[in-house]
DNA sequence: CACATTAATATGTGCATGCATATTATCTTA
DNA sequence: TAAGATAATATGCATGCACATATTAATGTG
């Protein structure tokens, strides 16, 4: 039997998850309200309010006000993704990191990002092929586009000794962003690039992130086969 | 101009925001504490530490007692992924949903699992098979193996109304899980099933559930060419 | 001087209270 | 009776205060 602080926020969250678990309260159904429950357990209603509010939080119960709280019917499973940068992400394992700039130039910005970069754009923009490696092993490999605009001092750096990845990241500083993940089938350049053979599936994220309104930098990672992306629910 | 106002707990947010997104404080760099911002704002300091905890949160900031508050070097590039419920996600985009169970049965636990259903299991487990449909096109094929010891009503189950994923979250909700993405080639048998040609690179997935330290299910998902898994950061 | 002890301090959390706000239920009124 | 105004109510949030806790700085001691 373990007691519970019930005197704790995080400790009426346990027992309110417990109840939730075990069908004490079904899903759907409406809960006490947080006075009764701070009644029951004999603390603040402000302390019900952040469990609660914490609760809500994670999808478990869905608040409304006036209406009450309730159960939720389909708890949506979320996942916190943590996308590391991807030195920090070899070193974690152990592994030494290096990285080299395959391509540098600038170039106009490709059609396919014009909706997506919806500003229009004063001048070129600068593109960057990136491989990276892990012990020496192609680990993935970046295709990316730098908005000058937001970023002007990166026309003159050639991310050789700092990613751009990571430049942009300590450097341009984003507000919010779109991200996807998919599978591509390695291509003739990939193969070599990735020590892969033709047609292996890979996995792949794409990211385009802004500050504001202003577009920063859109990526383009291709993973070695092998990749999984991992987290905890 | 945008006022924001500064007397409510997300308005003091967005002002801190905007000084470390201006480098007005540095990564690394250590803030002013709660009580001399509270009266910079002119508000309680406990309306500051919400803004604060808040930003904390969002991996912006590092709060250490004591030590302070300081402005995050690598702020981690945290997304939040949502995992619907497929019949739900086919259904969000106007489409209708259909499943079909390809197999069904009580097998062994495979030996690839023994690792992670930790907990020896007394008895076979249920097998399912089953192909999720869009507008009548494969959207993804599940393989999917249930404890009987965590859900015993599952046996008597067909899931031919209510597919096995809908039905365990309503009726044998996990407390943890792992999950992963990864990309795989199709091979013949996958082919037939979700419309693509051998090689196809497709996205993939697989979750292991638990409720303490009970195992649930375990699930691969493959989907059909051309899945994307988007969010927002 | 090295190490343990103690004090100082910033954040973390709980409480009582009051008011704000969204939403529902109820009561008017045409 | 239907539509609109009004009241009731559950959550949301701000405040001022007190105390808990973790961590650092200062201090004392062998």
């Amino acid at each position: 039997m373990t007691l519970t602080d019930t005197n704790s926020w995080t400790g009426i969250r346990e027992v309110l998850l417990r109840r939730i678990h075990n069908r004490i309260w079904q899903p759907g159904e409406l809960i006490p309200h947080e006075a009764d429950l701070a009644e029951e357990f004999g603390c603040a209603r402000t302390t019900v309010n952040r469990a609660l509010r914490d609760l809500a939080e994670s999808g478990l119960v869905i608040r409304k006000r006036r209406a009450g709280t309730r159960v939720a019917i389909n708890p949506p499973q979320r996942a916190t993704l943590t996308i590391p940068i991807i030195r920090e992400e070899v070193e974690s394992l152990g592994r030494s990191y290096r990285h080299s700039i395959l391509e540098r130039n600038l170039r106009p910005l490709p059609p396919m990002l014009h909706g997506a970069f919806q500003v229009s754009l004063s001048e070129d923009v600068l593109f960057l092929k990136t491989l990276h490696f892990s012990d020496e092993r192609p680990y993935a490999f970046e295709e990316r586009h730098i908005n000058l605009d937001a970023a002007p001092d990166a026309r003159d750096l050639a991310f050789n000794e700092i990613s751009a990845n990571e430049w942009l990241v300590h450097n341009a500083p984003y507000t919010h962003g779109d991200l996807s993940f998919f599978a591509v089938n390695a291509d003739e350049t990939l193969c070599g690039k990735l020590d892969a053979t033709t047609g292996t599936a890979l996995f792949a994220m794409e990211r385009i992130t802004w500050a504001g309104e202003m577009p920063i930098t859109h990526v383009r990672l291709i993973f070695a086969p092998g990749y999984r992306m991992r987290t905890e629910i």
